[in-house]
DNA sequence: CTGTTAGCGCTTTCAA
DNA sequence: TTGAAAGCGCTAACAG
């Protein structure tokens, strides 16, 4: 043994082993780890145990963690695929996952789709090197996801989150309902002009928002004027080219729009600014989604708050029970209910141009009986 | 041996290990590790060296991250803290990390402040299993950060962003020269009552903005009024009461006011309208700090864009070398120098307020000559 | 009730 | 030029 080795140039932290625990407590290390790890086979007297704990604690044992994944070829790890962190609209997303990945026991990698996209190799280099054991992921609408997803299930197993896909397991939203919630909104408002400002036709969330729009529309018994339903995507950018699309040329327009991301929203209203059109006064902008961003829109953004944070805890515990060997499901999330949260974006249509019967509800700003609770948007 | 083991319920994916290299190619696995890890002391023959890569290769050689970090005592992966993910503000410095982190081989766990604060359990497990190396930590002024740093600092090395911190290792920006940029271009617009909405006294940043709004209002021959620099904070909340609290008094209000951070800024647009003054009209507001929200808010807000991405690209250069047993060192980032981003937000005072000799440059809308170039906010 | 031991896949020293 | 072997810390099968 060479001489003097105490020179370690870091912080030399001594790590505690179990072999630490077992000399300390007089036991041998399976005895402690299979106390530590709740072995119910184990047969110890309680003693023992006891001392066992108290042992861990006073000398501040805690388990290598490339000791454990080396031998159970378990990363105890998972990645997160988001097509983009720093957004406000996944701020809820992100904690479900978070909180639901702390509680069983996962470190929590996050990625951007963009790493993804060109070669894949960060996927492969992550699941190859045994750095994760599953994803989550939140596909980009404009991705061809068949090339994305297939390679990712060649490598581990993963859950979709607001998409569905044969036999691998996801989880969505009711976002029909969402979409419904939105429509009627403007309905009882007294709107019949109503245009939506969807999301792309192929995806999950852009084909149900749009069923629940048409829904609302057709239950209302009104006639959906197909022009008015656009599949523009989510992006800030094209709510803002949606609403010059619905409202440039002379004829009639809408009145009141319910765009199918927040986001779209925010551009939506800059859109209207361009064009010289008031919000709400001249039209009603109502959004899928809350985020605390809508509060500072101007106007206020009415929203409906999605169970978000909900969706994602479950997405994490169903990735969970698939990497515990069980089969994919596929779930849907409808509680809590999609929630409106009036701001001021929305308002009865202008008088000039409501014809036909009266609202339905009464009329002026206050909430119509329909409608669900006004927001404390902090929730 | 158990008959008919292949009952494995998981995909079952074969691990390809480096024995496996080993015997395909016919040399042992240290031979195969040394050359792959490029091991300057080994000398093969270059046929050698050719078919180990090349039998990595078609074998689809991954090395098992569990067994190299428990043989190299690393983990190869570091944690950061930023006090919330899903902020726009945040997405240079998570880029700068992740791209960073990425080209110097190591894995990013994303974390929230919150979580580390009530007992730290959190950060002790993450180190103590070894889980990661070290930290990249933006604290939030509000806390406490003595607590905060020492508990880290005790765990693992750690590097501070956007503030100092004695013998630890840090990185921030010019923050002074982003406020003296900020106001130059209010001076420049003929402002001359203009006010700060600064961030915490006692953060870094806080204080290093201040000192640069103070030296550009003393270098254009003005008074300041102290009544008109506040400590604020980040918020959007306290930018909404900064301007209730600067412009509510019956007496002189300032025509121009910088705002320490561009999310305080959206909440002091909010706070301007709900008193109801006109954004540039009656006030002009510029923020420091850009993201894409800048182009949706009302009015688009003119910002001052700093360099988050190199600063984090450096923090993690930084915090890889003193892994590496360098000492911890304090840089600041300068370059690209902060740049103004001129949108909607700012324009020369009200008329009837001027007083005194008039503006340095061209009065009207046109960019004055002092200001850096006007922006494409994309980047 | 508890201890011994093999081995997960890798790096690295030492020997040939 | 290359190979053998030890050992990182842990779990689990098996043996008392």
């Amino acid at each position: 043994m060479p001489p003097a080795t105490r020179r370690d140039p870091s912080a030399a932290r001594a790590r505690v082993t179990l072999s630490d625990v077992a000399r300390y407590v007089g036991v041998s290390v399976s005895v402690v780890s299979r106390e530590l790890n709740g072995d119910p086979a184990l047969r110890a007297r309680p003693e023992t145990r006891r001392r066992i704990h108290a042992a861990a604690k006073t000398l501040g044992y805690a388990p290598n963690h490339a000791a454990r994944s080396l031998r159970l070829s378990r990363a105890f790890a998972i990645g997160v695929i988001v097509p983009e962190l720093t957004n406000a609209i996944y701020d809820g997303l992100i904690r479900g996952i978070d909180d639901a990945a702390d509680a069983l026991g996962y470190q929590v990698l996050m990625g951007r789709t963009e790493r993804i996209e060109p070669g894949a190799d960060f996927l492969h280099r992550l699941v190859g090197e045994g750095r994760v054991d599953g994803f989550l992921v939140q596909r980009k609408d404009e991705t061809d996801f068949h090339d994305f997803a297939h390679l990712i299930e060649a490598a581990a197993p993963i859950v979709l989150i607001n998409s569905r896909g044969s036999r691998r397991g996801s989880v969505v939203l009711d976002d029909a309902a969402g979409a419904r919630a939105a429509a009627e909104h403007l309905l009882d408002l007294g709107h019949r002009d109503i245009a939506l400002i969807g999301g792309d036709i192929h995806s999950y969330t852009g084909r149900a928002r749009e069923r629940g729009f048409v829904e609302a529309i057709n239950a209302a018994g009104m006639r959906r004027r197909s022009a008015w339903i656009l599949h523009s995507g989510y992006s800030p950018e094209a709510g803002r080219l949606a609403v010059h699309e619905l409202c440039a040329a002379g004829g009639r327009r809408p009145t009141g729009v319910v765009v199918a991301n927040m986001n779209a929203a925010m551009g939506a209203l800059l859109g209207a600014r361009e064009i010289g059109l008031r919000v709400p006064e001249q039209l009603s902008v109502v959004a899928i989604h809350d985020a605390w961003i809508a509060d500072y829109a101007w106007p206020p953004l009415t929203t409906v708050r999605m169970p978000q944070y909900q969706l994602a805890y479950e997405a994490m515990r169903l990735l969970h029970l698939r990497l515990a060997g069980e089969r994919p499901q596929d779930v849907t999330i409808t509680e809590p209910a999609p929630l409106l949260v009036r701001r001021e974006s929305t308002a009865p249509p202008p008088k000039r141009l409501a014809r036909g019967r009266a609202p339905s509800g009464e009329s002026g700003d206050a909430a119509p009986g329909g409608a669900i609770g006004g927001g404390t948007p902090g929730s």
